[in-house]
DNA sequence: GTTTTACATTGACCTGTATCAACATATAAT
DNA sequence: ATTATATGTTGATACAGGTCAATGTAAAAC
């Protein structure tokens, strides 16, 4: 850190309107009086440094946020101290609805790499959207699709073998990098081998042996974090159909 | 049914005020004048019978339900025709969430047994809830409760073993209904051990053998769906601490 | 009553994946 | 540079749980 004391550089305007997240976020589908309105309450927080953490077991509940660029991942810590992670977040999903409930925390949410965040005061956010009702509809959409998304994913995960699950993982990344504009078959993995593993409850030798077959079937190419996928549909289709069902002697 | 034509019953006045989950449920919180305004915009349609539905996937989201007695299970079918359970809905639960983010069911909702539901029209209580600030944040936080809930029992039981995760879904039926004042250690599983073999992500006979097993080691009686739990502290032991590590030899 | 159908249990066998252990490569610290 | 530390890969072995098949039992239909 290189900020002396508490000298504040004059604050950049970053507005809603200028977001190139814009369609994904909260203010889609508001007019340019109520984008304003919503645009003032808005905080944009220093950017958290890898490792840094956004929020902790047990803080006080104040705020949603929604990753501008970067990557967070949220986590429980069991009482048996291994963690649990519970989430992914790319830019334009939102972080910190495991507040909603219980008025604290009950996740750690932790940055992947360099990332920033649009920070939302919930209750001011709440008034907010009994004033505006495309504010509260839209908030309401992204609430239950953030959280059934997550739960359509694991769900399936549950009966998948290892090689579907790593499938529909990378094809699940792949189709959230592309919808906010980044490249669907070329891109960095933010968390590390281990994450993943943990995530998809597999053995970290488990990930490592797929990602390794699909290269040997000329799927995709990985050099360690960085990912490119050659054949998009092929893994699409592992992730999806071969479900549970499969052939004996399909493959070795 | 006995129901001749279409004779309409003078509708029993059923309110909110009278319920015995309302701590549970939406109004929580709410005082008399605006538990009456709640009250105007509920429906109660008549009883579902066993395996009737509620809706379907693709039906036009309008409503939200909350179980008013009964259960229900929602599950999605896939585009290989076999079934995956998302959620069993117990008394005091909402069902119909899945509807929100694409203003259509994505599941099916169906009884399990004689079940009675209330019926929340959505867009009224969405400009409700604008009125209402308390209404507002109970609706928040019960949204995000359920689906969090799930996401969590879901994400452990990635990692559990059959055992445990047997184990953590009797708990969880136990402590859900205990909530809502029924007995913790005797009540019926409403849904078929394919069902929750389904939902768990394993085989029935996997789930048969641990009801066994439970047994043997006088954890539980079980007579089909009657189940009378005796420890539940060890089951509550086997279902969150024995997680991952297991010392090998431990049982069997 | 008898038959039919759905659901539940138990056994035998086999495969996918966890586990343990060794090694490789990259990043950070010195 | 060199060492230390985190992360990723590969191989060998063991066992939890899936699958197939048979049987038991209860509720529904006749």
């Amino acid at each position: 850190m290189t900020t002396p004391k508490a000298i504040r550089l004059p604050q950049i305007k970053v507005a809603c309107s200028d977001c190139s997240l814009r369609s994904l976020c909260l203010p889609f589908g508001l007019d340019g009086e109520e984008l304003n309105k919503l645009d003032e309450i808005i905080k944009r927080p220093r950017p958290l440094q890898r490792s840094q953490r956004l929020y902790h077991p047990g803080d006080d509940f104040r705020s949603i946020y929604v990753v501008r660029s970067g990557s967070i991942k949220t986590y429980t810590t069991t009482t048996t101290g291994d963690q649990q992670i519970t989430g992914f977040h790319l830019p334009g999903e939102l972080v910190g609805l495991d507040g909603v409930s219980t008025d604290n925390y009950s996740c750690t949410a932790e940055a992947l790499e360099t990332t920033s965040v649009c920070e939302l005061p919930f209750s001011r956010l709440e008034s907010l959207s009994g004033q505006i009702q495309g504010l509260q509809r839209q908030l309401h959409r992204l609430m239950s699709k953030e959280i059934l998304a997550e739960q359509q994913l694991l769900l399936q995960l549950g009966k998948m073998s290892a090689e579907s699950r790593v499938a529909a993982f990378l094809v699940s990344i792949s189709m959230r990098l592309h919808m906010r504009g980044f490249s669907e078959t070329e891109f960095n993995l933010t968390m590390t081998r281990t994450d993943i593993g943990n995530y998809l409850g597999m053995a970290v030798e488990t990930v490592s042996r797929q990602f390794t077959n699909f290269q040997e079937q000329g799927l995709l190419k990985a050099s360690r974090k960085h990912i490119h996928i050659l054949k998009l549909d092929t893994l699409r289709e592992i992730s999806g159909l071969m479900q549970c069902e499969r052939k004996p002697g399909l493959q070795n």
